[in-house]
DNA sequence: GCTTGCAACTAAATCGATTTAGCTTTTTCG
DNA sequence: CGAAAAAGCTAAATCGATTTAGTTGCAAGC
């Protein structure tokens, strides 16, 4: 395809090489070749050059032509990693196509894209500066790297960001330490004695609050026995591995808070491996971040975020940015929700 | 925001407006005012007009102009429903990702996103007939409607279906009636004799096609017992809920083929509750579109399609459109993978 | 008095593709 | 044979935003 030319191959590039207009060379691309009388003869050399120079349509060239004035579009980005689970994003998305569709005109459409980049090298991704790519996005499960990076840069559009603080953005969090102090004072109700946190080694800003939150109310009020135990990955397998390690150390426990769901799974099995009952022998309680913890065997007792009330926060100030709406900067909270279940 | 103006607001009616320059605006609207030493003043009114007019930015004509010349840019979509799952759509994903970060290079960038469209509406995707979106796309999850739209036209750019047969496109979909087929073989080999399927009240092709062969191959190889069972949705409540009607009806069953994974996690707690144990009092086989099914309890036993497989074939089949490499449409089959578990 | 420098702007080119209106040349037909 | 129709193509405008290379007017400096 590409042999090493330095300008880019267009529609003239095409043109020129056969010395015949762009616009018979445009009529063929979109396929109207009859319609327009074109001679066959020419349409395949067109075709032809097409294939030989390696031809790729240019989208905004395209969109701009096609743009019917009448129409106003706005795009709508959800950017999250390629790593993270789409389980908070398709919440994300839900949300945003019920407001799109009620306020979507013969005048007035929205495209909404869910967009990836790489953990940690949001950077990376074209447009973003520049602003010729969206209207307003989304931004989650940004790393480290990728929050230093916003911090330092202003972008001249509508930008919420969901599950993060960065100084000087439309933050929308649960209330910092929240979720731990509550998954805490559940177990401690419970009168357990020997605490177990199960956390990922990749740390993000919420997950390492709750974990913390979790020690120190725990430390606080109680005097028995707290651990760390934490797991390679994020997924089940690696919560199964980490915890089944830490029951064959011999170092029991009888209560559990995974900071993930994900966890809590792989902590399941690896419960019940051991000969272990749920909540008898080891009381559970998980997040809430995934779509099924009311399928678990026993159910999940989850804290945590209040998806749909964080999801629905988010939305309305993107929109509200969007509508010239003047808005500081802000950080708001949202306090987790607490469903009880068989787990704890 | 909509004044109800015929016209659309372009940095031009703001010029006019003001009876100014539209370079002004838009140095405004890049926040480079100061560095052009436009007049406070001048900013200021300037400011106010854009939100007097509800101005907003047309994000083609930024990009095109953003669009450095000796870069090409190839903008790929995955195109599914916001009504489905979102499981096997990021697998796609993934390995979309690992093709286009090989292929990435200086002078050549991808744009990777996920889009949704309400399920039976494809039709109303702005941007598809025009081919102004998109240099090639993967579509999937689709409903008879959008299939049928599909057939009616012939997209000017690279599209592979995922998962579904639409005639004159490159369609790469699991073996037909082969997973069916395989799953009543696991249940007949058990010697089970009263089989249920359980499926959604609104059937994919491929949720047909398996229900259809289990059930035919059932009725060639057995005498027993052989029902349907209908869930309303395609959650697993839904599919407790219809377990639950059929167990409590008094119409038992030893063996049940699932046609989703969601409808199985319902099914296991449908069962449990009802005191039956699996696999010994009811064996059960899913299909493996569950990212857990590994952490059911007990796991389940799947058959169904090789997502790996077919995912790949999808998108090296994309590549290889858009490189002009000239692919006849064609439909092809993946056998399923079958992974046997506690289950049956 | 003349140049220089600065503040505050603008005209016009440009990004890539498509389409409309129109221009030649050739063919058809009364 | 001449007019009309058809075939086969092209020039130029257009979509919306941004930037480069100026221009104009005024104050400062020698």
């Amino acid at each position: 395809m590409a042999r090493g030319e330095k300008r880019p191959v267009t529609v003239r590039t095409i043109a020129e090489h056969l010395d015949i207009s762009t616009s018979a060379v445009s009529t063929v691309l979109a396929n109207r070749h009859v319609e327009r009388r074109l001679a066959p003869a020419t349409v395949a050399r067109i075709r032809q050059a097409v294939r030989d120079l390696g031809y790729v349509p240019n989208i905004a060239g395209r969109r701009l032509r096609a743009h019917d004035p009448g129409v106003r579009h706005l795009d709508l980005g959800i950017l999250t990693t390629f790593e993270a689970p789409l389980y908070l994003v398709s919440r994300a998305l839900r949300q945003v196509q019920r407001m799109t569709d009620a306020r979507t005109r013969p005048t007035r459409k929205f495209l909404v894209s869910i967009d990836m980049f790489h953990a940690g090298r949001l950077r990376e991704m074209p447009g973003l500066l520049n602003a010729s790519r969206f209207n307003g996005v989304i931004i989650t499960n940004t790393l480290k790297d990728d929050d230093a990076f916003l911090a330092s840069v202003a972008l001249p559009y509508a930008v919420v960001v969901l599950g993060r603080r960065i100084p000087n953005y439309c933050c929308v969090i649960e209330t910092p330490g929240e979720s731990g102090r509550r998954a805490a004072e559940i177990l401690l109700a419970l009168k357990r004695r020997r605490f177990v946190v199960l956390m990922p080694a990749l740390l993000t800003q919420s997950t390492a609050e709750r974990a913390d939150a979790f020690c120190a109310t725990v430390r606080a009020r109680a005097s028995g026995d707290l651990m760390r135990v934490t797991a390679a990955g994020f997924t089940p397998v690696s919560g199964a591995d980490a915890l089944r390690a830490h029951l064959a150390a011999g170092r029991g426990c009888d209560a559990l808070y995974a900071v993930t769901d994900s966890l809590a799974l792989g902590a399941y099995q690896a419960i019940k491996d051991s000969g272990r009952k749920i909540p008898r022998d080891i009381a559970v309680v998980g997040v809430g971040d995934h779509e099924h913890a009311d399928f678990f065997d026993p159910p999940l007792t989850c804290v945590g975020p209040a998806n749909d009330a964080i999801v629905e926060r988010v939305v309305t100030w993107l929109f509200d940015l969007m509508h010239h709406r003047r808005m500081r900067p802000a950080e708001v909270h949202v306090p987790p929700s607490i469903v009880m279940r068989a787990s704890a």
